[in-house]
DNA sequence: TTTCTAAATTGATATAAATCAAGAATTTTA
DNA sequence: TAAAATTCTTGATTTATATCAATTTAGAAA
């Protein structure tokens, strides 16, 4: 089974392997460039993909400064999900931080699915349920824990991000500025 | 048209004159005692309700404080999502502040309405990703907005809020303590 | 490699927000 | 209504985190 087919089961739910095939059959495989846009301002997002390979950075500008939202690692998809689903303008900007490899299935690919996996619907709704969940979790930490909290908790998931895409934006994401960051990172070592 | 009908409308989507009113059927009014818990800790959340009047918070007990994540009021619907949906223990406690009158559909009741109301499905897809999207918005105010920004912001959308429950529960809800929450509040009034 | 650019670190300082403690105001209960 | 309980406010202080500025380090480009 790909990586792919595996990824797919375990967000979208348990699958017939002749179902799996079909849908993973719809995915292409996209590369992209580091610096590469994988979704622009006001676009609206078309595409919902499964990265390969690389990290892509979910992001958005404003007055003050750049906010990163996620970063999307290997094995987990990444989309606008509410223009995806909505067919709205993107509130993220999504950007390749190294060279990444997706495979990417088009919006009008997606919708087909509901056609021939007759229990798709129940599928999409559980793998939103489980986006939702992760923001709530987001929430809570930001309710409940301090800036150091929050490094130790995201490190303790995610330790392959801190040697390979600026830590800058991790510090972002979690809700701090890049001094912060680098001194509870300095605690640590000592 | 009742407003629980105008709700399912704004929320879940538009629908037949029919097929609203076959679907308010299913709920039934319910009415909770100020201190009443719609949801006890971990037990499996089996409905959804929308709120006629009156004000409920979802909150929960860390070790070291009690953390308010929402407090749902007039108009909306109410649930632990991922509960309810997958039929797993609750992650939130949700208690009654005033008396409050609720339409609440059991989950026994609400999975039938995907036989009946064909696009169902599509209906329900919808609302999670409203409240998806509501979440979303809340990360990005604890990543780019200081106490003061939050309180603002949450003060101009919610005002109703702010006379009728607890002031420290909204404190807590944005992030912040009763007493950061109290000294804002008076700058304002100065 | 060398140069240039961006990222990370570090120190000094300022600011925001939390904590602690007391008292006032409000709400609930008897 | 009076008493009790809870909530809110206020001041003093501490702590966490941001900001500003300078330097070092790492990474990219020539």
């Amino acid at each position: 089974m790909t990586e792919l087919e595996q990824s797919i089961k375990k967000y979208f739910g348990t699958l017939e392997q002749t179902e799996l095939q079909e849908i993973t059959a719809l995915f292409e495989l996209e590369k992209l460039k580091k610096g590469d846009y994988f979704l622009s301002a006001d676009c609206c997002c078309d595409k919902l993909s499964f990265i390969q390979s690389g990290f892509l950075r979910v992001f958005v500008e404003t007055e003050k400064k750049e906010v990163t939202q996620w970063i999307g690692t290997k094995g987990y998809f990444i989309t606008d999900l509410s223009s995806f689903i909505f067919n709205k303008p993107a509130r993220w900007i999504i950007q390749a931080l190294t060279d990444t490899e997706i495979y990417t299935i088009k919006k009008s690919e997606y919708i087909k699915m509901k056609d021939f996996i007759p229990k798709w619907n129940e599928l999409e709704k559980l793998f939103i349920i489980n986006c939702f969940s992760t923001l709530e979790d987001r929430i809570f930490s930001h309710l409940t824990m301090s800036a150091e909290e929050r490094y130790h908790f995201f490190f303790a998931n995610n330790k392959e991000l801190f040697n390979q895409v600026p830590l800058q934006y991790i510090a972002s994401m979690l809700g701090m500025t890049p001094e912060t960051f680098s001194r509870i990172r300095k605690q640590i070592t000592e």
